[in-house]
DNA sequence: GTGCCCTGTTGATCTGTGTCAAAGCAGGCC
DNA sequence: GGCCTGCTTTGACACAGATCAACAGGGCAC
């Protein structure tokens, strides 16, 4: 289950250092943490939680892709929040889960029991604070999607997705725009459905109009070729003011 | 503008304490607070802040309904967010807004200045520790809102939002399943099209629906009479387990 | 190779909701 | 009263996307 501790990466190495939860932990808080942490790794479609599970832990993503879904009682389910390396899960002060966690690829998280995370937060003040930024920040990601489920119609929708993958995937300063990149999708077309609110027939549609128009070109199914990242701007109804999207 | 002083209401009549900012402060935190707070009253269809605005003040809500609303370029709306009394605007480490805040009805707002109250932020540990509770909450609200709008029929739509405000407004332990409630509306039909992402034709048209299938009554159309709750619940799709809902 | 499973594509059709347009209704103001 | 103006309702129609169904392609076991 857990890694050897040898092979297991450690909270210095989140890949994407600004967004983590330890971006402004020096060492000897560093080292409070790492004395409790623990690392748990799960294959891709594995379930890692299901809605009213007790929450007994914390974690950050290390490595790999997981989603956050609600769902009603007849099968409907639509996808709340997607897991990218050094977003966290969980919630210091709330005892169960509210949604279904699945990792949609091979997946490493930073685990932390719930108890001692929590006297951490009121040892390590700077912390509890990160927190607040990165909630926030899921919320006003959340509310970015919340005007993309509510308005955009389905071609709008596949092109934030795509702006949205091309923005966490690919460096931010590289890629001029007028360059043809090359963006390699981590989801089926079904996990795309579930978070655009459309159904696996209208992602495929729209996939394929694309294509036909020449907005985007297609090498297999998970590759998407986009030679002017303007034309997706106007696609996909994206100011490009490069807030948090996810 | 601000209340005269001697009829200004206090951090400590906040008027759904347990959800309030200041909930757990005692007398000297909330002496502290009282130091720096004053307030801000809106006319109905007020524009509070635009979007883009510098964000040099957080606040409470007091009393009246605001809108958080984000849009693009060509007109479309979507509401993300619904502020009623002890809802907080505004987020310490965040210098400028995301959002259109809109006045619905008269409003009072319990204002901080942003620096000062940063300063309180660090002096006061649980105050952050509350802060960080209360966007936790929104970002479950506005979760189980993107289920809505991305997976429930405009009449499941509905049926939700009259749940939520029936949740928000009526006494949790009075009015027992299948007595008559009478739930007055606080917000209009073209409010309610933008926070269910619908058209205001197909608000009305499914009011009109759901009276005529007897699940509910009209009286004018600010006010909804709702024979039996349960029917509710059944059109709603909402498994009513109370978890926050905005 | 054959057969099976899984994912994705394409087609035909249906339907819920948007769009456009007109009319009803209440409140405010002159 | 009459005439606004703003909000709501209702109708006719169009269309985006859902639904149902068939098929294609790749990977894998045998």
């Amino acid at each position: 289950m857990a890694h050897s501790l040898a092979t297991a990466p450690t909270c210095s190495n989140c890949p994407i250092r600004h967004r983590a939860l330890c971006a402004r932990c020096d060492d000897d808080e560093l080292e409070d943490l790492n004395r409790i942490k623990f690392y748990r790794t799960y294959k891709a479609g594995q379930t890692i939680a299901m809605r009213g599970d007790a929450l007994d832990v914390v974690a950050s993503v290390v490595s790999g892709t997981a989603t956050l879904e609600r769902g009603i009682e007849d099968g409907r389910t639509q996808m709340v929040g997607l897991l990218l390396p050094s977003d966290f899960i969980g919630r210091p002060g709330r005892t169960t889960l509210q949604y279904d966690v699945t990792a949609v690829s091979e997946l490493t998280l930073c685990c932390f029991a719930r108890k001692p995370f929590e006297a951490l937060l009121i040892q390590i003040p700077h912390l509890q604070e990160r927190l607040l930024e990165m909630a926030l920040d899921e919320l006003d990601a959340a509310r970015d999607w919340m005007l993309l489920l509510g308005r955009k119609t389905a071609r709008e929708k596949i092109a934030s997705l795509l702006m949205l993958m091309a923005k966490r995937t690919m460096n931010p300063d590289g890629e001029a725009m007028g360059t043809t990149s090359r963006l390699e999708l981590p989801i089926s077309r079904e996990t795309m459905a579930n978070f655009l609110g459309l159904t696996i027939e209208t992602v495929s549609r729209q996939f394929t109009g694309l294509r036909k128009d020449g907005v985007i070109g297609l090498d297999g199914n998970r590759v998407v070729l986009i030679p002017d990242l303007q034309d997706l701007l106007v696609e996909s109804g994206d100011d490009g003011d490069g807030g948090p999207l996810i």
